[in-house]
DNA sequence: TCAAATTTAGAAAAAAAATCTACAAAATAA
DNA sequence: TTATTTTGTAGATTTTTTTTCTAAATTTGA
């Protein structure tokens, strides 16, 4: 991993649709050498994959949460379980296992506050071993990016 | 925007490289009527860019937290600063403007923890108008997913 | 119902990705 | 140092994919 692998990473973490020719201009390389460098960052797993990401004001899912919650207990089982079950909630983003007052945090994405009270309500409560939720809403997305500096 | 707009938009944030062939046999349609709904959720902006992920565990910025802050003031001109600058950081991933005890919750991405230390005593806190902050330490992540279900 | 606009399909052309061969540079071992 | 292996790179070729084009089918609105 080198400084023309970081500026590669850099470059398809902002825009994966460059072609490889696009590329090479870029990083003064070959088009081969840039192909082959991309497959090898593919190859050990340090690109992990390639996504579109949707506007979230064109669509209607606008509504963000971020619940921080607690568990009753931190015995393994009920630990385990609860993972298991909240990462298949599709409104669940994020959760972070976290230091602190509360054992996790989730960001969820709705479309409104009815939307969340439904999913609050039918969905997240109803996990088995949750202590407490506290519910905090966004207000405005000042920075959201997918891009990690190397 | 259509189940098969949704559909595609579906397999689109799970996996961008999939070609349009074999997104037609996915869907059941042409070559051609896939294209043209791509490009047009393209030209509408509803997808907003393509981009690689990469995988947190290659490279070293494994070492996430959840900074809680608050400023001092809320005049739009203090929140204006703040904001045009929090964006600026690399080390900022995602910054939101929340309701409830805290103004920010913002999502942090360093090597470690002196790396944290020091993005916090030499970048954040030197920000002008900022309160107080509270971090919060990742200790795994259950789930991180930029797949908004439509 | 009819006309206009949009969506779709299939074929053809253009562009890009992937493969192949060969050469050069760097690292390793004798 | 020199030979040998490995790695990275370039250019040409092949294969695949994207993009464009034309026409038919479907949907939409008056």
């Amino acid at each position: 991993m080198d400084t023309t692998d970081k500026k590669l990473l850099g470059l398809l973490q902002t825009n994966a649709s460059l072609t490889t020719k696009a590329l090479s201009l870029k990083l003064n390389l070959s088009v081969t050498a840039v192909y082959e460098r991309i497959k090898k960052l593919e190859r050990e797993g340090t690109i992990e994959k390639y996504v579109a990401l949707l506007n979230r004001s064109k669509i209607e899912m606008g509504f963000v949460v971020f619940c921080h919650l607690k568990l009753v207990q931190h015995t393994k089982e009920f630990v385990t379980k609860f993972e298991n079950e909240v990462v298949k909630l599709k409104e669940v983003l994020e959760c972070y296992h976290v230091s602190g007052d509360y054992d996790y945090i989730l960001k969820i994405a709705v479309k409104d506050m009815e939307a969340y009270r439904e999913f609050l309500v039918t969905k997240l409560t109803t996990l088995d071993h949750i202590g407490s939720t506290h519910s905090t809403f966004m207000i405005s997305e000042v920075k959201y990016t997918t891009k990690i500096e190397l």
